[in-house]
Parts: C-alpha cells; structure tokens; sequence
RNA sequence: GGGCUCGUAGUGUAGCGGUUAACACGCCUCCCUGUCACGGAGGAGAUCGCCGGUUCGAUCCCGGUCGGGCCCG
C-alpha cells in the first residue's frame, strides 16, 4: 500500500510503501540482485549505501536453484540473507533481453537458456507461482516488452501492449487464486506494468488499463531500451499527469543520475537499474558535478584522490585511492569492482535521500 | 671444434616467393539503463636479428654474420 506524504512544487514526492516486509520511504532504488546477489557484495554492504529493497529475477532464479529449491531452503530473504523487502521481476524484461533466444505466443514466451540449452514456457500464471515460491514482496505482472525496431515498432508495440493487459488480467486472476487465504497484511504486493514504446497514445491507454485494475503499484516499463533522453524525458512528462496518486509509480530499469532526477520530478517513486554495479564493475562511476569517471584510464596511475572527496560511501570513506583501485582493476581483482560498486550504489541512494 | 635449430608488435606465437604481415595476452580510449555481462566496441604498436646474394619482386630461397637453445666431440 502507499501513502502520500508530502509533495513538491517540482512534482517530486514523498511517501510510505507498506509492504509485509516492511515499510520503506520514498522515493527509493534498489540495487539489482538477479540471481540473488548484487554481485560482489554483501547484504550488509548493501545495505549500508542505504538499499533498502532488492531486486531479484524470476526467470534467473527459476533456472538456478529452481523456485522449489528456494522454497524449500525458506525463501529467497532467508536464502539469500537479506531480511528486508525482496522485489521480482517477473521475467518480462527477458522477452527483450533475451529476444535472440525466445519466442512469445498468446499462452507464454518460450526460451531457451543458453547454458544449458533447456526450453522453458514462462506463463503470467507460471510467472505468479514462481515469483510466490520465491518468497518475493512485491511481485511485478509478466508483461511484453518490445524493442524500439522502427520498422516493426507500431504493430508490434500494440501488439505488445494488448497482450500486457490481457497477461496482466490473468496474471491478477492467479494471484488472487494463490493468495486467497493468505491474510492481507502477509500477502505480497502487485504491481502492474504499463507498456506503449514511445506512442503517447499507446502509453496513455496502457496507463490508464494498469490503473484502473486492483494492482498496487504501476510499473512504467519499456523505456530506457535505447531511446534517447529526449524521448525518455518527453514521454515521462506525458505520463506524469495521468498517474494515480493514490498508486506508487515504478520506473523499471532506470537509474542513469539525470534521469532520475527527472523522473522524480515527473511522480516516479522507485527505480531499479544494473548501471551502477555493472559499470561499478566495469570501473566508471560517478562523480560530483554531473560526471563520469573511468578508473581504468592511465591519468589515475598516481592518482592519490578518493573517487570523490564528496561522498560518503565506504570506499570514499575508507580512503582508498583512484591509483590503488585503478590498480585492482589492472590485475583483475574483484574488490575494484566491488568499491566501484558501492560508491555508485551511494551516490543514487544520496539523490533519493535528497528528495525524500 | 662439428652438427642441428630458432630469431616476426611489450610478451607468446601464426604465416606466405607477390597489394595495407595475422592471432592471443598486455597497453590506450570509449560504451553499458526491469544483468546472457570481471562484458562490449574501437585504437596505438613490427624498417619480419644484421649484411650481402638470387629474383620483375624477398619476412619467406641461398651465403655470411651476430645472438639464444639443443646434440656430438
């Protein structure tokens, strides 16, 4: 359930997401733990860049353990050791991502893992019992995501967005089903997942379907798929005064600084993003002043500053220096990656937090 | 002293009588948005040990020379 607390003049705002986990503030982001774990870290580094919810990933953790093997171990927060709020995607995102390897009909999307080579039918309702094994608190609608291929986008998009909704129906059909006797404070939540691409009228259809069914949140997905920030902001900007307000707003996959911000100020309440642990990873992160900085490149070979004398994430903190992680780097030692992480984990929590 | 073998980018290796000499790693730069991802894309870098010969043409064939390795005395 959310709860308005306060607004600002900009359209940013505040408030409370009761889940049965817990109660968490917003506006929030939350790390991305697909299989798990955010890569590298653990629960309490996580944590202590001021996550208070992850995001882990139906398909992923239905291949490896198996939702059966995560039950039966006592879930995926006591799995996993993470006793906060846990949010699934339902695997919708692979229909994108792994669109090489998949092919979607009116029942499911098929597809084929590429390590072991197993066929695997993902169905709303599959994705409804997976995402309920798992243990998960926020459980996200299985939904079909399109790319922005502009010979095939129009058809395809409302092709794609019909079929979000009629998934999404059976979707809420089989949550409800699974969930009737469990009481309303101990039930997870769900969150619906508005589609369109980057037709306004599709987006403004696909919002207001989302809406009008018993979900708890709503998902805005599609958008950062390689569209540019122009589009991007235009389309939130459209949306923002068709939102509910009495629902939370999810900007899937999201997590760029500027972006954020932006959307903040377009009435989005929660973000998830791989960028900054996988280019944490990759050795760019972020600094005051709006920019990037590669560690890997040579002009920090002797370069005794922290990432950044403004933060306060552990490895700024720690006093580790640009030339001592460029080095981890350079001979591959995760623990670069792992300090690249977290300073970008901390410095996204340091713009919720601002706006909160 | 004799025989054999090797010498090509920072390193390890391909290669072939014929236009811009290939590959891996390393190096440099950029990219990454509901994670197939310690990943991806570009780039720099070699007078092919040296001298001479054969040839229309030599990294490649021949001779010499220098350097490394192995074997026999």
């Amino acid at each position: 359930m959310f709860q308005e607390a306060k607004s600002h003049p900009n359209g940013a705002r505040a408030g409370l997401l009761k889940t049965r986990a817990a109660t968490i503030n917003t506006p929030f982001f939350m790390p991305v733990a697909t299989r798990g774990a955010v890569k590298g870290l653990e629960p309490g580094e996580v944590k202590a860049t001021g996550a208070e919810v992850l995001l882990a990933n139906t398909y992923h953790l239905h291949l490896a353990p198996g939702e059966t093997q995560v039950r039966q171990l006592g879930g995926l927060h006591q799995f996993a050791r993470w006793p906060g709020p846990i949010l699934t995607d339902s695997g919708g995102f692979q229909v994108f991502s792994l669109s090489h390897v998949r092919k979607i009909t009116e029942e499911g999307v098929i597809f084929k893992d590429p390590a072991s080579g197993l066929q695997t039918l993902i169905t709303p309702e599959k994705s409804m019992r997976i995402q309920l094994d798992l243990g998960s608190d926020i459980i996200m609608a299985f939904d079909d995501l399109t790319g922005l291929d502009p010979k095939k986008a129009k058809v395809r998009e409302e092709e794609a967005v019909e079929r979000t909704h009629r998934w999404l129906l059976r979707c809420i059909k089989e949550f409800k089903r699974l969930t009737a006797k469990t009481p309303k404070a101990k039930r997870p939540l769900l969150f619906g997942i508005a589609q369109g691409g980057l037709n306004k009228e599709l987006r403004r259809q696909s919002v207001e379907f989302v809406q009008s069914t018993e979900v708890d949140g709503l998902g805005i997905g599609g958008l950062s798929v390689g569209e540019g920030t122009k589009e991007m902001h235009a389309m939130l900007k459209f949306l923002a005064p068709l939102y509910d307000p009495s629902k939370i707003h999810y900007l899937m996959g999201v997590g760029e600084p500027n972006n954020m911000r932006y959307a903040i100020e377009q009435g989005i309440d929660i973000f998830d993003c791989v960028l900054p642990t996988r280019n944490g990873r990759h050795g760019s992160v972020w600094i005051s002043g709006e920019k990037k900085l590669n560690l890997k490149n040579t002009s920090h070979l002797t370069d005794t500053d922290p990432i950044d004398k403004a933060c306060d994430c552990y490895a700024c903190q720690q006093g580790y220096t640009r030339a001592y992680i460029r080095h981890l780097f350079k001979v591959n030692d995760p623990l670069g990656g792992k300090l690249a992480s977290l300073h970008n984990l901390r410095y996204l929590q340091r713009i919720c937090e601002r706006y909160r």
